[in-house]
RNA sequence: GGAGAGGUGCCAGAGUGGUCGAAUGGGCCUGACUCGAAAUCAGGUGUACGGUUCUCCCGUACCGUGGGUUCGAAUCCCACCCUCUCCGCCA
């Protein structure tokens, strides 16, 4: 959420700068909106006190001994013009606040502009894409052929957009999920958590997939019901809620490991095949809780420690800086890295670092008190992906393939692999 | 799932429907005393929103959540949520 403050205040230079993502924000009827929401909390407050003053003189003067009835006959209708005042208001903060939880978060000066996904700007590359003297397999055909990954199956249990995976497979997958962890813990100075996969709305409301993007997400029938958590980021975020850090505490680094699960309505006919886009995938995810001033450079440290797992399994990726029509709803800025895929030829995103500078913090209360005027304030929230593993085993097994079909096991990953140093058919 | 107890400020813990944003104690901050510290004494110590003559002041809201009764609710009524104890079941 903006702060409301600021869209009042600066509802041109708010709407310009959502304008760079396409969004239109129709500033006249929201600046509209909000007189009528100044007038009405007036009125509102204004009978309140009314109310309050004289139920006190109705309570000495009921003290003294004196008659109150004549007293009472006095504010008899001011019940009545409170609870309308109060109703109007309530409607048009309601309305207000649903505008204000459907806008997107500011840009970053330093975002490029641009439609889509073409206008991304690169900003370094790692690695060399390997050469090949065979052809190359991509990781459908590879993990097939080994017997490890079975869609048939899949589907029989579960439908489209699953996957089922086997033997040395299913255990390079954990050995990158305990890898990352490890390296995230041991190196980078974050905290490894354990959180619930299963949130309610507010929690979903508080990092922003909430109420714009319920078509994203599974949900149980409960009346209440339960999400399953598209991103740790959700849960793991929502640790801030309602929460004043001491300005000693931050930052603080979150890590952890879930499965996530998004129903990808509207992406039918997108990545039908294999593993890149399925209905429940690992991920290890990153979190940041900082200081306000401190989010833009928490933003390259974070990215960087997702960098360094590919590094580590010496995966050549690229890291491209998203453009303003192409970046997250909550999102300041938003650095994308994306692996080499020999299978496919292309780099494909398989980690998307951000900055929500207090989007998110507003939404969810989540403060720090600053260390000069001991005021809690909004703090910052950032997170990242470090990294998908499903899409990590991918980049692994078509960069590591070899002319046979086998698939050698990164150095990286041998301590979690129990001496097997490739993958092959039994 | 059954039975019971309870949810009040940073913590503990009071609160016959009326000046309760909330006693008291602890903690914390400031000051006094002291060479310094302890002890003692005095004062202060929530958040959000709004108004504003905007480093001051004023108003409103918040005692688990949401409704209701009332001129007036932390206090009464209803529903829900959560925590704890015991029983059952279970990984």
């Amino acid at each position: 959420m903006i702060d409301p403050k600021l869209l009042r205040q600066a509802t041109a230079e708010v709407a310009a700068n959502l304008a760079r993502r396409g969004f239109d924000f129709d500033a006249e009827s929201y600046l509209a909106l909000e007189a009528q929401r100044k007038a009405l909390q007036v009125e509102t407050e204004t009978l309140q006190n009314e109310r309050n003053q004289s139920a006190k003189s109705i309570g000495k003067a009921k003290a003294q001994g004196e008659d109150i009835e004549p007293l009472k006959a006095a504010v008899k209708d001011l019940g009545d013009r409170l609870a309308a005042a109060d109703a109007s208001l309530k409607g048009v903060q309601d309305e207000l606040r649903s505008i204000e939880l459907g806008l997107p978060n500011l840009l970053a000066d330093d975002v490029p502009d641009g439609h889509d996904e073409d206008a991304n700007a690169e900003v370094r590359r790692w690695g060399t894409p390997g050469e090949f003297d065979f052809e190359v397999q991509d990781h459908i055909d590879l993990g097939a052929a080994l017997g490890m990954l079975d869609f048939d199956a899949a589907a029989r249990i579960s439908g489209a957009r699953f996957a089922v995976m086997r033997g040395g497979l299913a255990r390079l997958q954990r050995a990158l999920i305990q890898f990352m962890l490890d390296v995230h813990v041991g190196e980078h100075g974050y905290e490894e958590t354990y959180v619930p996969y299963l949130v309610q709305s507010q929690a979903l409301v508080g990092t922003g997939q909430l109420p714009k993007f319920e078509e994203d997400l599974f949900r149980t029938t409960d009346e209440n019901p339960f999400y399953l958590i598209p991103t740790a980021e959700v849960p793991v975020t929502n640790l801030a809620r309602e929460r004043i850090f001491e300005p000693e505490q931050l930052p603080l680094r979150l890590t952890a490991h879930t499965p996530c699960f998004r129903s990808e309505a509207g992406s039918h006919g997108q990545d039908t095949r294999g593993m890149i886009r399925q209905h429940q995938f690992e991920k290890v995810e990153l979190v940041h809780f900082v200081a306000p001033g401190d989010s833009a450079r928490a933003l390259e440290e974070l990215t960087s420690h997702a960098e360094e797992i590919l590094k580590r399994l010496e995966l050549p990726y690229r890291l491209v800086s998203l453009c303003s029509g192409d970046i997250g709803f909550g999102a300041t800025k938003t650095y994308d890295i994306e692996v080499w895929l020999p299978g496919q030829q292309k780099y494909r995103e398989i980690s998307s670092c951000s900055n929500y500078t207090d989007f998110q913090a507003r939404r969810m209360k989540a403060r720090v008190r600053n260390a000069e005027t001991g005021k809690p304030e909004l703090l910052h929230t950032l997170n990242g992906s470090g990294v998908a593993a499903g899409r990590a085993l991918i980049a692994v097994k078509e960069n590591y393939q070899q002319e046979d079909g086998s698939i050698r096991v990164p150095d990286a990953l041998k301590p979690w692999m129990g001496g097997i140093s490739e993958l092959r058919p039994d």
